[in-house]
DNA sequence: GGTAGACTATTTGATATTCAAACCTTCTCC
DNA sequence: GGAGAAGGTTTGAATATCAAATAGTCTACC
């Protein structure tokens, strides 16, 4: 590593240390004191305007509907998600987050606002540019990475090809 | 937010989430087959040449010496590191990692290089500024944020916990 | 129209990660 | 030499997660 990816390396590794307890320090400082990481995560798997079903969440979010069931019924005892069965088809069982769900998912976005603004206003146009092509390219590579590390085909770890487990994520979440 | 920051607070979380998990994966295919990624970060707490005792070390990683020790225990049981005691104060452990510890910090770095590596190499000049630029203010600001939400003047009293679980159960202190 | 097999969600049993608080051991200082 | 501080470990609890077993429900085929 060059001087330039040393910086880089070291950088994202800070990054990464300090995001998630900011967020949750944040969370946990503000009106949702109750509300985990994860849990907020949940809440942005079930979106804000459609109802989903509990596959559909569980593929969004990547873990399996035996985690998702857990997940739901303590955020459902806490207020922040509904749960109801679909009438057309009784296997289903459709969630969706109740107005404090929505006010929680609202004001943890103000933090991602934040910091994307912080981000992007001191750029100019063609700097703002490049940050999105560079963004754009490295989004690509670690999707590769990711595909390539979570891909069957390499291992004989047969059991979780489901179509289910990883396909779904770049369906839709947002229809707003 | 307008579509351009939408669409970079999009790319950030999608990098961010397939970061993790594809470090996760990488670590489940090598030769170190039984590490976690939260194990290979106390390896990495612990650090390739003193030996730390478990406070030091139990700090360095923001966790307590409580859950330190239990992922000590593993990480000894699976022939990573070693514990002694320092005979010049019998209270004190130190903690140092095995040669296979070593082994498995090395291998863990390389993936590190090459992650870093790869996604720098395919940017221009003017790219790798705009991304060295990015991750600073990324940086600076997480930092900030998280100073903000440890500085312990801010708490009043209760403070210094990251864990919510015990908040929720007495209630949450409020500050809106 | 009845049933076998597919599908959706929940439950169960297990492991990991984490914290706070209680508890030992050892040390230090009066 | 004893009191209290300091360093680790243990304990009890909560969250997060998975795989496998289970329970309802639906569909397609006969």
């Amino acid at each position: 590593m060059n001087d330039y990816e040393k910086r880089v390396n070291q950088l994202m590794l800070e990054i990464f240390d300090h995001i998630l307890v900011t967020e949750e320090k944040a969370l946990s400082r503000g009106n949702f004191s109750d509300l985990s990481v994860a849990e907020m995560h949940t809440l942005e798997g079930i979106g804000l305007y459609d109802s989903k079903t509990m596959s559909e969440t569980a593929a969004a979010l990547e873990i399996t509907t035996g985690t998702l069931t857990v997940a739901v019924d303590r955020l459902v005892r806490k207020g922040y998600v509904e749960r109801r069965r679909d009438p057309r088809d009784r296997r289903v069982v459709r969630v969706r987050l109740t107005k404090k769900g929505k006010l929680a998912y609202r004001m943890h976005a103000k933090f991602h606002t934040l910091l994307v603004d912080r981000l992007t206003n001191p750029l100019d146009k063609d700097q703002q540019q490049i940050l999105l092509a560079t963004l754009e390219r490295i989004a690509r590579f670690v999707n590769e990475q990711y595909k390539h590390y979570t891909d069957p085909a390499e291992t004989a770890t047969e059991v979780k090809s489901k179509n289910n487990q990883v396909r779904a994520i770049t369906g839709g979440q947002e229809n707003a």
